[in-house]
DNA sequence: GCCAACGTTGGC
DNA sequence: GCCAACGTTGGC
């Protein structure tokens, strides 16, 4: 079964131009232990979100897990996990966070609910409400 | 084991 | 840039 989730970062650290450059990127950096636990159930073909945080406010994109977590290799302490990630296709419109919190039916978001989760679980619902605000709807593959 | 102090994240 | 929310740390 597809697991969705939603994944945040800053574009002035790591954005969607980035991860389409380089084509695979590693997901690390991810201090928190809810946000770690959902890295730990990611399984390869996954489908995620690219949500840019601070500047943008909006999900931008489809990436697809490549590789299940492994130890983040960034993390000294050996306590962090990370994943990888590969582009699919980017969103026809970028879904904002205002139009997400303007929807009845995602007002159960994990994010929405808690703004500090930086790696977020979504049901297929979800997912498919907010393909279908971005222009990308299950009839309309990249 | 509790809780105050501190650091970090992210929306505004 | 600011502040609220949240997590973590460390003294007791």
């Amino acid at each position: 079964m597809t697991q969705y989730w939603l994944m945040k970062s800053e574009p002035d650290e790591y954005g969607w131009a980035d991860l389409v450059k380089a084509g695979e990127g590693v997901w690390d950096g991810v201090r928190n232990a809810q946000a770690s636990n959902n890295l730990k159930a990611m399984q390869v073909g996954d489908l995620a979100l690219f949500y840019h945080s601070r500047t943008g406010l909006e999900a931008v994109g489809v990436m697809e897990i490549s590789a299940a977590a492994f130890p983040d290799p960034k993390d000294k302490t050996g306590r962090w996990v990370a994943v990888k990630v590969k582009p699919v296709h980017p969103l026809n419109r970028p879904v904002t966070l205002k139009a997400m919190k303007a929807r009845p039916s995602l007002a159960d978001m994990a994010m929405l609910r808690q703004s500090r989760l930086s790696v977020a679980q979504l049901n297929a619902d979800e997912w498919g409400e907010i393909l279908k605000m971005a222009g990308n709807g299950s009839a309309a593959p990249a």
